[in-house]
DNA sequence: AATATGTTTTTTATTGATAAAGAACAATTT
DNA sequence: AAATTGTTCTTTATCAATAAAAAACATATT
């Protein structure tokens, strides 16, 4: 085989929402403006509506596209096929490494992995160069991958730089002021928060999204594609790592939720010392969360 | 084709600079032995044995391998031939985007480099992924990638991280105190540094290589793989931006000695104060050289 | 028993091929 | 003329094949 067309599926399944919310009788605009809509070529657009006409769900000759019919449920591509496969092998390697008991040191094969995932070479190959920026792989040339593992010393070692970067972002924002775009931002943030907060048992699995977004408005305000490129590590660290471990996520999203709003009430209230106090208070209360949960001594 | 015999090539030129260290009726240890020795597998340790019969270098049968005589220059191969395709690559891309004058925004498609290289598509695209972490070059998703460049934001965004981590590397320094090896490992490159000050016509060269010993000694004593993985970064920038820039190395080489120098007078003195002056003194000089050599703006 | 060599199996580095997706060019329609 | 569609050409994502290199297994020497 060759590429798979999970592009035009995906593509496919997001035009019989459009045209779902367009209704009968609407008319879908012109193939440029669904390049730009659907973030594809126009040559994907044109393969769309063809499927779209074949199966009766618009009527499409030059530039006329009626809508015919509400799409049905089995008009649908299945979210998998919807897929590049190296989206596909991503999932597959973190919950291999992150879910699997492998140890650290654990001597990886592309061949290996090639069979259990059902990828092509290049595909898995490429994967883990890519990976390989995070840390937690390293290659042995002409030879194997060997995991390093998501260790103690690494957790450690990933949160010293984030302590310096965020301290420095924080101290950054206080300098510039109440005006400052990222300071408000930052204000804003109280009121998501606070619904959280309040009814945490509900809503508590909604943190993790928030905490991002609270973080990365400091880190993006540095303006420093370095700084960038490590928060997207940690972010993707995060993302994983909690996906393997819930013990005690509802406490632990409480305590970070009310920690970011001391921050911000400090803010609002212009007590700049205070504020950098509870942040720093906050980033070392996520240290320790995320020590805590290593399971792995470092080889 | 498939792979080549790089390795090999490689394995056995120097293997014949083994064998003429040795001597005629000299003999050569363990199969084992030579494994460890050239760091490759037995497989191709017992290839070059047989190459090395086949011309008479040695008589190998069994475990008797005997130097017969002395390799002759015919005997090795050339170097470009014990270079592995993606090696050939690094190379032939660092001169094309640096010495090519390819605008910051430029497009480049791994068709077109393919062609221009004359490798294949993975090899390619596996050094572009490789080399995408160092912030110079971005992949639009399923479309080509392209240059950010090495621009004058570049080189800010670059040189502030270094800032935090080196200042960060050198209180350490200061905090563990004259008994540390880092410290003592910097006093000793005294010596080195005076060298290539005194005689600085001739020597100049020299002084990229002791630049960087001086800065990983730093570095390494962090014991970080992150701020590692950023340093190498910042290696691999300025070699390559240096070997494009040839302007005033031999003041800028001396002047930098000079520094370091300076610093590691005041470390021998036990002046902490002053060590640290000079050193924040030697990173700001470092930018300032670095911005002063960037070509172009930012896009 | 430990170490070395001989032989077979597995894995990696690299290439070439191909369908899907993107981009460029040409022909229409408003 | 500008925007839109129709058509062709190029590039990318992915797979499958293969020689070189590594690793594993088996046999022989000290």
């Amino acid at each position: 085989m060759s590429r798979d067309n999970s592009i035009y599926k995906d593509a496919l399944n997001r035009s019989l929402g459009y045209v779902a919310s367009l209704g009968l009788g609407g008319t879908l605009p012109s193939e440029l403006e669904l390049t730009q809509r659907l973030g594809i070529s126009r040559t994907t657009v044109r393969a769309v509506l063809a499927h779209l006409h074949d199966i009766g769900v618009i009527d499409w000759s030059g530039r006329s596209k009626r809508v015919l019919r509400a799409p049905r449920d089995a008009d649908y591509f299945a979210k998998e096929e919807t897929l590049s496969t190296s989206a596909r092998v991503e999932t597959q390697f973190m919950e291999y490494i992150l879910g699997g008991d492998l140890k650290p040191g654990a001597i990886l094969h592309e061949s290996e992995l090639v069979r259990a995932f059902g990828a092509s070479t290049s595909v898995l190959r490429e994967f883990l160069i890519k990976f390989s920026r995070f840390g937690l792989i390293d290659k042995e040339p002409n030879r194997h991958w060997v995991l390093r593992g998501f260790t103690k010393d690494f957790a450690m070692e990933l949160f010293d730089v984030r302590d310096m970067f965020e301290k420095r972002a924080f101290d950054r924002l206080l300098t510039k002021g109440k005006d400052s775009p990222a300071y408000q931002s930052l204000l804003k943030l109280e009121g998501a928060h606070r619904e959280i907060a309040r009814n945490i048992e509900a809503e508590y699995l909604r943190f993790p999204r928030l905490d991002e977004k609270f973080h990365r408005i400091l880190i993006q305000d540095m303006n420093n594609r370095f700084i960038d490129d490590f928060f997207e590590l940690v972010s993707v660290i995060f993302h994983y790592h909690y996906r393997w471990n819930k013990q005690d996520e509802q406490d632990r999203n409480l305590a970070a939720c009310q920690q970011h709003l001391s921050v911000i009430e400090a803010l609002r209230n212009g007590d700049d010392a205070a504020a950098r106090a509870q942040f720093h208070g906050h980033l070392n209360a996520a240290r320790e969360t995320l020590l805590a949960s290593v399971t792995w001594d470092s080889a």
